[in-house]
DNA sequence: CCTAAAATTTTTAAGCTTGAAACATATTCC
DNA sequence: GGAATATGTTTCAAGCTTAAAAATTTTAGG
């Protein structure tokens, strides 16, 4: 039997969703802790400097800062910090706005475009084999439940 | 292996489990960014010094430092720092082993019990009412599915 | 034009996180 | 016993992360 198709009853609601939740995080911390060790030991990088790169690598003429912010749902100054050590890197460049002084488009380098283009292939097969065990039915399945929910605001108790 | 799984490109099979991959982190952040802000905002901690109390929780004797940091999936030194600061709050007690002069056991306190008993109670009403969108069925094959997905090493590209 | 409010980014202080090195103690094996 | 090895924990340096405050510039209202 699919293990899509097999059905459990539950008891009580909010353990369930419970349940759910506390096996989504171990998933996504094993899966999350997996990928940043090999980001470190075959690139050299970690893996919010692989997210912002993934981010700029989707929009050619750059981002702002807030904009790269807001895609990533971290802190600003957060992507200041690490803006900071790629441009170190040699992989983006911070350029000014004309017509806004106070902001800045960030950038891949022709380097920082390549680089990302490689690392990307191959992060792309560590996740998949990660995920072998999901057999294709389940993965659509998966995909489908997961793409279709929707998170709410946790309500005041 | 039958037809049916043979027949999806690998290319394909590459991408759909990237985009998993992508929904699964997007989802998992989400709601510890919400869980975060609840618990600072609502009990003035965080979601780390709630994981130990939680691991603490569950084992009434304590735990060795090496065993918490083990479930917890983190580091030595990471717990070490942490446990510091419940100590400061008077939430855990750290406790010589008798027998061994290396090891700490860490235990919850009478009032690390109470106050983590009460926060649990929330915290399971926060995720869900965030999972509210979810119907009883989806809930059901989504736990299965998670919880029949056994994450595997990523193998070298 | 001027001033208040809004927008963009950086700075700051505190805490989290890691891997590696250091340190202390236990265990194993010769 | 003594040496080597293993185990348990902390320390350290570097980087990540956040919320709040500060700094700069733009926009809107009068």
């Amino acid at each position: 039997m699919n293990v899509a198709e097999k059905s459990v009853p539950v008891r009580d609601r909010n353990k369930q969703r419970l349940r759910i939740w506390l096996r989504l995080l171990k998933i996504s911390r094993q899966m999350e802790a997996e990928i940043r060790e090999r980001l470190r030991v075959e690139f050299g990088t970690t893996l919010p400097r692989f997210d912002v790169l993934a981010a700029l690598y989707r929009e050619r003429e750059g981002m702002k800062m807030s904009a790269l912010s807001t895609v990533l749902m971290v802190s600003n100054g957060n992507v200041t910090g690490i803006v900071e050590r790629l441009v170190g890197d040699g992989l983006v460049v911070r350029v000014p706005v004309s017509g806004d002084r106070r902001a800045m488009v960030v950038r891949l380098t022709e380097r920082g475009r390549e680089e990302f283009a490689h690392m990307a292939k191959v992060h792309e097969g560590w996740v998949a084999s990660m995920l072998d065990d999901l057999s294709d039915d389940d993965a659509d399945v998966l995909f489908d439940l997961l793409d279709n929910t929707q998170i709410k605001e946790a309500t005041a108790e």
